[in-house]
DNA sequence: TGAAGCTCCTATGTATACATAGAATTCAGG
DNA sequence: CCTGAATTCTATGTATACATAGGAGCTTCA
């Protein structure tokens, strides 16, 4: 099965196998799953940009592994859509343009308002009790710099895990991965910004409390309300700062 | 690019290249693309029955390419779902469970009724006034026997196809196409009942003059009505032969 | 006879060498 | 100087050889 490594056996580098005191639950991953991890943030973090160029052997000779585990990595990719094949050279790392800001943002809808009105119907109120109370603290920790900045995207991570918890559809928890890839390179450009992100915070309240109500409705329309929001703000952003669109 | 090839190169059989008279746009698919098509197409038919456990060497020698290629095919069947890997030994064809077909019920719920609603604010009426008039022949279609029940299948893609014009969102098409995937496989289940056949074509009549009407909303609860239909079809099929189910 | 350990075997993970097609470049001819 | 074709070059597609890990079966000991 899945052949696991600590370090590539090429690179005998550092963490040397013979200082394991306890079990060492390191790294272990194989060469292919290292690969696909760094792409993947690469291109969400906008350091491979859109439009960039992606080369089998320049790419393997970076990440440090053979052609053949990265061609798997950009396999993945591409199924993810995060990448394209180019006619004639090599793959790119896929564009967003507005457009396709939008055809995520209609795609969103359908699947987040539906998992909302399901998860009302089915929730276990404790947890999003929980969330509820972690949210009302959300104001406090946008004023707390950096370290309440990321705590507060650990608490819509949170938000987002107990959403699909609570739904328990593995194909729809797929599709609403899928869409929170893309739109992980969206929010890069529209980051940053309190008074957002205050409003945001608030948004994600009153959808909690419709699931914790079990108020089906409010939950779907508060999410429409919600997405609404949050597109109008990517919009507005993009508008600012049309350098950071890639299309 | 796209490494391309009429035949195998190890396996000199067929259509001999020296025969090609004007040109000749036969098969030309790389080898990974073949393995592809096949173990999903065998799948989707149940040949490769939920369950079945698949060998790389295995496979690669019945479809007559090296592991390399089927590796990339594997790759992308676990992608669409239809593959899964094994913690010790291999990989194997998803189950189906009862539970997963009412998860995938309820996700392409979400995703056709949205789709429905745009299709009747985007759709270009002309398509779908041609699809009604194809439709209405559906109960003469389903007296002809094989011929017509295939004629049936096709108008049904067609109408997907119509569908999927009109949303004109790559995001939501390959949603929808990834749902269809796992809906063939179900399908095979519940076919060749005449008196559903009718029904189905008839509320597909529905859903098409009222996206023809521009009526969102009828278009949406007509499709959500379908799906119920639909599903209670395929239940109540599995349930008169549980033998076809697989988990 | 049962259990534990070891060995072998099998199947995937990885690296590399070779095949091939398309694009870019260069050279020749007008 | 421009245009065309041939060639070279580059990048992917494919095949195969080797590494490795986990399981199954067998053997041995109590």
């Amino acid at each position: 099965m899945a052949s696991v490594y600590t370090e590539t056996p090429t690179s005998g580098n550092t963490t040397p196998v013979g200082t394991r005191t306890a079990a060492p639950p390191v790294a272990v991953v194989s060469a292919s799953e290292r690969a696909y991890r760094q792409l993947r943030d690469e291109i969400l973090d906008g350091v491979l940009a859109p439009g960039a160029g992606l080369l089998e052997v320049e790419q393997s000779d970076r990440i440090g592994v053979s052609r053949t585990p990265l061609r798997a990595a950009i396999a993945r990719l591409i199924a993810d859509g995060l990448v394209a094949g180019r006619a004639g050279r090599g793959f790119m790392v896929t564009e967003m343009s507005v457009d396709s800001i939008h055809e995520l943002y209609e795609l969103r809808r359908a699947l987040e308002e539906h998992a909302a009105r399901i998860a009302a119907t089915r929730r276990d109120p404790h947890v999003f009790l929980e969330l509820r109370d972690q949210f009302r603290t959300a104001p406090e920790l946008l004023l707390l710099g950096e370290a309440g900045l990321h705590r507060y995207y650990e608490l819509i991570d949170d938000f987002d895990d107990a959403l699909d918890a609570a739904v328990g559809n593995p194909f729809l928890v797929t599709a609403l991965a899928n869409v929170r890839t893309h739109l992980a390179r969206i929010r890069r450009l529209a980051r940053h910004n309190p008074a957002r992100l205050r409003a945001a915070a608030a948004e994600h309240l009153l959808i909690i409390e419709a699931i914790v109500a079990g108020d089906t409705s409010l939950a779907a329309h508060a999410t429409h309300v919600h997405l609404h929001q949050s597109l109008s703000n990517v919009l507005a952003a993009l508008e600012a700062n049309p350098a950071a669109q890639a299309d």
